[in-house]
DNA sequence: AGCACGCCGACT
DNA sequence: GTCGGCGTGCTC
């Protein structure tokens, strides 16, 4: 019997054991195959095993072989559906990366997989429904739900089962055991995703026809046919039927054309091209000239490049010291030994004028993937890189699982960035797997950053990186100078509704003046972070989550930044009726608003996911404020990056302390790197530029030092706090979340798993990790649900894994309402 | 993740 | 009494 192990979509499925029919070829690894699951098709992907395994015994798999490995497990042996690839899908190195991101981050193996696949790869079956002569029949004699299904499907046509209402479900099998209806699964999708455009062409008798008059004439053709087969005569390689129509030509005309033999019309291939037409505008850029200590940084990387061994360097280098011109060269130099390069961005980067830079730079041996890109250009964009038609790859998180061929450098762009960090499961880093990655295919890691994360720079210091430093700005240019505001003499001084300091509101004036821009940061969105009652002190909550609603004045609206809740802003108070309602703190709407108030004749503009609902929107706002058509840019964290614009000479960062007074032990470094990288906004052009930070804590170390831009003191004083708290990077760390219908509930579930884990013990030895909790999570109910959270911290993260996943699957009933967070960015 | 089975409150 | 809510378990 021919077996295969198959990585299925599911979750919590590890990968399961098919048959292979008679007839069916032997799929290699990394195929995809169409396989039933439960009373479903799905697609899934062919991984390394025997296959020869029991079904059933996953966890006789995990632990050491198990005493009967041919027992009968109770579970049949399917067979699969139908083999769709007969080359790897998945090359063999892209399937290693995941079976590590399914073991080092805890999910299951379909899940990785699901993550590295492009869109449109997956074909599963869809459920309809259709009446029958015999629910016909008994129409009228049904009532309730059943009735419902009936005349919906009253017509005859089968009807898709998910457009019904999730309820009418258990009616449905009711109705299929009475013979009233039948169920059918059609699959969806299909095997190649590729776009496809009809073309027509002159077959040889219809260049007979051309050349000769006569026949033409015999033939009595139109005027319309005469012209088409012009056009078709003069086109060789043959014409779109979309360029044929665009030409007055209609498709009735072509059919003619191609009944009387003259014309053949065929499909062709075409590819999505998400570069669009302006791309051939890019070319032409003229590499910048770099200096010598950009020049002494890439001959560094260059040699570590050439080596051919895995190795990884952090590239830390101040705001606008010139990664970017490094990263290029470097990519080309790799690109030339025959090696391919992938660089990741962080999410909001990969604008389209910096994809242009690479379409510039490498033409079309590069490709990008984002999620901005529809699902047939990503698919489009994959297929060529699969093909190898590309050597270079752009693209964000997911981008590390790009087939790049024979990859010899990667490149982690802003590494610091969260936006790295995948916040729904597989929970992985993108720079972690990207340096695995490196690992696996004996190629080079370069992260580079100006606030490299604690993580990074502890590696770097203990030499398992190569430290690469760039300490001054190209062209010479100096950072900003930075004022600290103490908002608690502004408040003394002009009272407690302050929100711009005499200061920035002096320098935004003389910015206005001077026709110069600047930047507005206030890392909070909305009109005001809560509403408060004076009569009964109560504050107006979420009936879903933990959290204050936040007033938005422009929707007149109060909302729920967690799950979306929103009700109208009410006058009086909810629970005592009292009509003193007051709005307390502020957000970027607010700020908005004064500045506007402040300085009528000022072209402000906000940006925040407020006023960015459409993926390009930020585009289009922030050209604009490139083409100095916007004065002041008032916004959230998403203008603190990576952006450059020349003209903004000051930076006011309106509540620098938002985030520290959050229990979560990255607030500092958070706050560092905001302050660092926004500050670093300032000043890219030929003017000096200022940067203003309002705060209430001028005395903390992440303000200070983000001030004086002084990394390398931030990095000292928070790596003992780290240490004295046992945090990362000095310890491994595991977050695991409890969800459950009531408090109590999870904090006994989160309790049962902490009691398993810490009664674990190995040869009469405790274990090598402690586990800290359970404790109500800082959020302590979300989108409804009850949560408990746990830590489990330690030096050893495979035996910290393994002891978390054998208490869970201990547990199933928990596992499933568990959320596990390994190397979690924030505890909250 | 889906999907089905199975056990308790509000309507014909 | 059924209808229909969602807890629990399973998927080779």
């Amino acid at each position: 019997m021919r077996l295969v192990r198959v990585a299925v979509p599911v979750p919590a499925l590890d990968a399961l054991t098919y048959r292979l029919p008679a007839g069916v070829s032997d799929p290699p690894v990394g195929a995809r195959v169409l396989v039933p699951l439960g009373n479903r098709v799905v697609t899934g992907v062919v991984v390394p095993g025997s296959g020869d395994r029991d079904p059933g015994s996953d966890l006789a798999a995990r632990r050491p072989r198990s005493s009967d490995p041919g027992s009968p497990s109770g579970t049949v042996v399917k067979d699969v559906v139908e083999v769709l690839d007969t080359e790897p899908f998945l090359p063999e190195d892209v399937l290693a990366l995941c079976a590590w991101v399914a073991e080092y981050y805890a999910c299951g193996i379909g899940e990785a997989i699901a993550t590295a696949l492009p869109p449109r790869a997956r074909i599963a079956s869809e459920r309809h429904a259709q009446i029958t002569g015999l629910g016909h029949a008994r129409l009228l004699t049904e009532r309730g739900q059943r009735r419902e299904i009936l005349d919906l499907l009253e017509a005859g046509k089968p009807l898709r089962i998910d457009a019904l209402a999730a309820r009418a479900r258990a009616a449905l099998t009711s109705l299929e055991r009475d013979g009233l209806i039948t169920l059918m699964q059609p699959l969806k999708g299909r095997a190649s995703a590729f776009h496809t455009v009809r073309v027509a062409g002159l077959t040889a008798q219809g260049h007979e026809v051309v050349a000769s008059g006569e026949a033409a004439a015999a033939l009595r053709l139109g005027d319309r046919q005469r012209e088409a087969l012009q056009i078709l005569a003069g086109n060789p390689n043959g014409v779109d039927a979309s360029e044929l129509t665009a030409r007055g030509i209609s498709s009735a005309v072509i059919g003619r054309l191609a009944t009387l033999g003259l014309v053949s019309v065929s499909r062709r291939r075409i590819e999505r091209d998400p570069f669009g037409a302006e791309s051939f505008l890019a070319e032409g850029r003229s590499p910048a000239e770099l200096t010598g200590e950009q020049r002494d940084a890439l001959d560094r990387l260059q040699l570590l490049a050439d080596t051919g061994a895995f190795a990884t360097a952090l590239l830390h280098g101040v705001t606008g010291s010139g990664k970017t011109e490094i990263y290029l060269r470097l990519a080309n130099h790799v690109r030339t030994q025959g090696r391919g390069v992938l660089l990741l961005v962080p999410e909001i980067a990969l604008t389209p004028a910096t994809a242009m830079t690479f379409r510039a730079t490498f033409a079309d041996r590069v490709a990008i993937q984002h999620s901005g890109l529809s699902d047939g250009e990503r698919h489009d964009q994959w297929q060529r890189i699969r093909r190898g038609d590309v050597d270079v790859v752009v693209g964000t998180r997911s981008a590390v699982f790009a087939p790049v061929q024979r990859l010899g450098l990667i490149v982690v762009d802003e590494e610091h960035d969260g936006s790295y960090k995948q916040e729904e499961s597989p929970r992985y880093h993108g720079r972690d797997v990207a340096v695995m990655r490196a690992r696996m295919a004996d190629g080079l890691a370069v992260l580079g950053s100006a606030t490299p994360a604690m993580e990074s720079f502890h590696n770097a210091r203990s030499g398992r990186y190569t430290l690469v430093s760039l300490r001054k700005r190209v062209l010479d240019r100096p950072l900003a100078d930075v004022r600290i505001v103490n908002m608690r003499d502004e408040y003394a001084a002009a009272g407690p509704d302050v929100i711009l300091s005499g200061a920035l509101a002096g320098a935004l004036n003389a910015r206005l003046q001077q026709e110069e821009q600047a930047i507005v940061l206030l890392n909070r969105r909305g009109y005001a972070s809560a509403v408060f009652c004076r009569q009964c002190a109560s504050t107006l909550e979420c009936p879903n989550c933990s959290v204050s609603l936040t007033v938005h004045r422009a929707a007149r609206r109060a909302r729920c930044h967690y799950c979306n809740y929103s009700m109208a802003l009410p006058k009086t108070c909810a629970k005592c009726a009292g009509p003193y309602l007051e709005q307390i703190g502020f957000g970027t709407e607010r700020v908005e608003a004064d500045i506007v108030g402040k300085f009528p004749q000022a072209r402000v503009a906000r940006v925040d996911r407020d006023t960015i609902r459409r993926r390009g929107a930020i585009v289009a706002l922030l050209e604009r404020f490139a083409a100095g058509e916007l004065d002041v840019l008032v916004g959230t964290q998403m203008i603190a990056k990576g952006h450059d614009f020349p003209r903004v000479t000051l930076v006011g960062v309106i509540s620098a302390d938002v985030g520290l007074g959050l229990a979560d032990f990255r607030a500092a470094e958070r706050t560092f790197q905001l302050l660092t990288q926004v500050a670093g906004r300032a000043g890219r052009g030929e003017i000096r530029g200022e940067a203003i930070v309002q705060t209430l804590y001028p005395e903390h170390y992440s303000i200070r030092h983000a001030c004086r831009q002084d990394y390398a003191a931030f990095f000292e004083d928070e790596i003992n706090f780290r240490r004295a708290m046992r945090y990362p990077p000095a310890v491994a760390l595991i977050n695991a979340v409890v969800k459950a219908p009531t408090h109590a509930a999870a904090m006994d579930d989160a309790g049962e798993i902490v009691q398993a884990l810490r009664g674990r013990s190995i040869a009469g030895f405790s274990p090598p990790y402690r586990v800290l909790g359970p404790a109500q999570a800082p959020l302590s109910r979300l989108k409804g649900e009850h949560r408990a959270q746990f830590f489990i911290k330690g030096t050893q993260r495979t035996a910290m894994r393994q002891a978390l996943a054998a208490a869970l699957d201990a547990r199933p009933e928990i596992k499933r309402r568990t959320i596990v967070d390994v190397d979690p960015m924030s505890v909250l």
